[in-house]
DNA sequence: CGTCCACAGGAATGACGGGCGG
DNA sequence: CCGCCCGTCATTCCTGTGGACG
């Protein structure tokens, strides 16, 4: 117990002590909005002169803002209506803006909430009829006399989750406003959710759109040393370490968040080391440690038969790894069921799981023919197999099958 | 050249649990 | 607070299929 004591005391003097490496760690956060945005200019300018309609009291056109995750379309969104609100402030125009995290509000409830409370709308957490928050939104709204510029970021996550309903109030409210005036700007990192929304609603949602490319490796770079004059000491971080996290972003679809990441923990793990420098052996180690925690995190929060599927991969590939097909699997799989005191699932639900696990991308199928022996799927471990051991050697209820030895591949053949 | 293996994977239906409206 | 409805997970039943074997 003492023990422990004096590791975390340790850690707080560490911390206490301050850094030799990090000056400001909270600019590599990704939700953190730089005051400079690199190779995003023209982006910025697109959305600059759709909205600026809007400081001499017309409304703008609503737009639509595509690209994957890591491509700045939230911090040039964020950038652009800071700016906006800012200029409204100083020529006295009746400017108001308001940025909803669509995914993490969750319900069109506490979307409609976020946005009354931007035109400073006192609405309970809950209890009202959704209807009721959107009448009152609309009745303040028209009373004040303002033009709302409406940020939904993550969109796409609401409308599969929860329909388009509320976005096709939102798109139609000007009609029925005339003191006031509403424009969306809606962001996407899915370019195919365009197909889940109403006609309607993608024609006027859409009348302006902005599309972000990924990032190239020079790109990265720029983004990152940006970053890095803040966030690190200087002489800290080497040319090699940041060219390296560049790359290997670049490779990953050009997330600048990735390449973010990669830079902080690679900060975070040569603190720890105690090293004086940030260099390429670094980024390769905190390139592991991501990917290992993402694996990791997967697997930990499988359901419990997707876990032991798993495991019945892994044994049979440690044992006999030319068996490893749906059939030997799902007979394992029914063993280490009986093993653990829990009934199994069909063949046809564990075929399910297989496939779940194959896009998960911690199994790799192939669909092999061996004619007159039939048609099946070879699978094989699409992760190391000691990070299965890792996470499973956690449940105690699986502790003791982990080193089972199958009993039906010794008494068949 | 047809057969038939050993599954794949679609469709319909049922069990369950959680949220929402009245 | 209760009933209803909806989404998710699972089962049942089913049709489809590449190619070695006889």
């Amino acid at each position: 117990m003492e023990n422990q004591e004096d590791i975390l005391d340790d850690v707080f003097a560490q911390f206490l002590k301050g850094s030799r490496i990090f000056r400001n760690r909270e600019v590599l956060r990704h939700d953190y909005v730089p005051e400079n945005l690199p190779h995003r200019k023209e982006q910025i300018l697109r959305l600059g002169e759709i909205t600026a309609p809007a400081l001499k009291g017309s409304p703008c056109s609503n737009v639509l803002i595509y690209g994957k995750t890591g491509t700045g379309k939230t911090a040039v969104v964020k950038f652009v209506l800071n700016k906006l609100a800012q200029k409204a402030t100083e020529i006295g125009s009746p400017v108001k803006v308001c940025f909803v995290n669509c995914r993490l509000a969750g319900t069109e409830y506490r979307v409609l909430a976020t946005l009354c409370s931007s035109i400073n709308v006192k609405v309970p957490f809950t209890g009202l009829a959704v209807g009721e928050i959107f009448d009152r939104f609309k009745k303040h709204l028209e009373s004040q006399g303002i033009i709302l510029l409406v940020a939904l970021d993550e969109i796409d996550a609401l409308i599969k989750i929860r329909g388009d309903t509320l976005l096709y109030e939102l798109t139609r409210i000007n009609e029925s406003l005339h003191e006031s005036k509403v424009s969306l700007i809606g962001i996407s990192n899915d370019l195919k959710f365009k197909e889940f929304l109403d006609p309607r609603v993608l024609s006027t949602l859409s009348e302006e759109e902005i599309i972000f490319k990924p990032y190239n490796a020079d790109e990265l770079q720029d983004i990152l040393l940006e970053r890095a004059k803040i966030a690190f000491y200087d002489g800290v971080l080497t040319n090699g370490a940041i060219r390296l996290c560049a790359a290997l972003a670049a490779a990953e679809h050009g997330d600048a968040r990735r390449a973010l990441d990669l830079l902080r923990v690679a900060g975070e793990i040569a603190e720890r080391r105690g090293d004086g420098k940030i260099t390429e052996f670094h980024v390769r180690e905190a390139q592991e440690r991501i990917e290992h925690d993402q694996v990791y995190e997967s697997i930990k929060s499988l359901p419990t038969h997707s876990k032991i599927v798993l495991l019945s991969v892994y044994l049979l590939n440690k044992f006999d790894a030319n068996r490893s097909v749906t059939g030997d699997i799902y007979n394992l799989y029914s063993e280490l069921c009986e093993q653990l005191g829990i009934s199994p699932l069909t063949q046809r639900r564990v075929s399910g799981l297989i496939n779940e696990l194959d896009v998960m991308g911690l199994l790799n199928s192939r669909l092999v023919s061996l004619g007159r022996y039939g048609r099946t799927k070879k699978i094989s471990l699409g992760v190391p197999r000691k990070v299965i051991v890792e996470v499973l050697s956690e449940d105690e209820r699986f502790r003791g099958i982990i080193s089972y030895k199958p009993k039906y591949l010794s008494s068949s053949q």
